[in-house]
DNA sequence: CGTCGCCTAGAACTTAGTTCATGACTACTG
DNA sequence: CAGTAGTCATGAACTAAGTTCTAGGCGACG
């Protein structure tokens, strides 16, 4: 049967010694490969957002039909790993330097969150992809070898690490939702700031008394800066050499 | 129109004074109602997981028919609402005690995190559900009394509670898929932890050195101490009256 | 007693993931 | 040089799910 062959595609992907560099066969004429489909995809989540990403809409935009698709890739989850590999890909990892190990993990984390965020929804992939695809390995290896060489013990710095990724996806998925419902027209009740002040200070006093008095604080937080104590939070707790 | 009825229904829902303890006009028959929706809704994402809850199969747990739903919701966010809403409603909130406050939190965090296990993949609906849900907000109050009790300042405070409510949901959702996929038979992929290790080392040495060294540190966190640890680097970062 | 309004219900429409059978094109082989 | 096999692309079709349309039933109110 030819339709295991993406099957085995996939776990080649995620095999240890991947030879994607070499393929016994030289595409012969313009085929569909992974890598256009992995741009397509993009494409179409960049524009239109992750909620539009559909087999269709990435055949489309290819030139072809949604069969082409299942050629090449499982089924629509295998478009997920696509996407998060080549979105881990980009990520510049530093030489890890003891000195700075703290602020070379935020840069990491900053790197994805932004990379998460061009891409409007992804980190709802980036949650659910498997844990051996190699690019997202690539980057796990890097924030590791910063964390070591920040003198942060094994067991913790691979528990800080999950703690992180896990953050930054959620950071990212909740932002580019709230972005994608104030684009969208007919959620009228999708509030600005300043409604959800208003909304917070109208709140019946007896059961939401802190609420109201700390509307402003709750809502509060421009550009990253919740991002930035969420991540100081987490990070400035890791002490080099500590239980 | 009446099918703009479930759109008043739903932002009655999150206003600020709710008056659902006394309906109008008291059901006559056996009438669909949102709490009947909601134990039918609950009942399949507990038996079959947050990926088998679709109308039909809520209705089909009601005896009748997709339609019928759509009297009393907007679309299937709605029913994500109501779940996440019932979820929150079971929380049970301490009096703060500025004393304990730290295990408070984490009470109330792990409560947070139980429930949503109990309903593998309903966090994924957490991750999505409007910030003025009524009963979230109760779970916000509540926390906030907590931290304010502790001596956090109310900005820290309301950051902080952002980043743990991020985090609870986040961690179940990836406990959960992790879970719902070792049930699946077809992804023989999905890798038990010892198979992980045993991927984790047969990768490359010259690319992942650090990884195949700490494989175990990487693969390991039975219970949850993957989320006392996170919270932990949370928590205890918070400091009365800091700066 | 009639009318109004709300709820229910069955069927149907639309979109999306996935598969099947077919056809074309390349590369090997005698 | 021609035949053959295997790989890949394609269009149609199947299934499932969200949503809407339209009709029907039942209590409340005048």
């Amino acid at each position: 049967m030819s339709s295991d062959q993406p099957r085995r595609g996939r776990a080649a992907r995620h095999a240890p010694q991947p030879a994607d560099t070499a393929p016994p066969t030289p595409p012969r004429k313009a085929p569909i490969t992974l890598d256009r489909i992995t741009d397509a995809a993009l494409h179409v989540v960049a524009t239109e957002g992750y909620d539009a990403l559909t087999v269709r809409r990435i055949t489309h935009v290819l030139g072809t039909g949604p069969s082409s698709l299942y050629a090449h890739i499982v089924n629509k989850d295998d478009i997920d790993d696509l996407i998060i590999g080549r979105l881990c890909s980009r990520i510049v990892l530093p030489e890890p330097d003891p000195a700075t190990w703290r602020d070379q993990t935020r840069d990491v984390c900053a790197q994805l969150r932004d990379q998460y965020l061009m891409y409007p929804g992804v980190s709802r992939a980036a949650l659910a992809v498997i844990p051996t695809n190699l690019e997202t390995l690539r980057v796990n290896e890097g924030l590791l070898a910063i964390l070591l060489a920040g003198g942060i013990r094994p067991q913790t710095a691979a528990w800080a690490i999950d703690s992180l990724s896990l953050y930054v996806g959620a950071y990212a998925l909740e932002r580019s939702l709230l972005a994608q419902r104030q684009k969208d027209p007919d959620h009228e009740w999708v509030l600005s700031r300043e409604e959800l002040v208003a909304r917070f200070e109208a709140l019946p006093a007896d059961r939401f008394p802190r609420i109201r008095r700390h509307a402003a604080e709750l809502t509060s937080g421009a550009g990253h800066d919740r991002f930035d104590f969420a991540l100081g939070l987490i990070i400035d707790n890791l002490q080099p050499d500590g239980s």
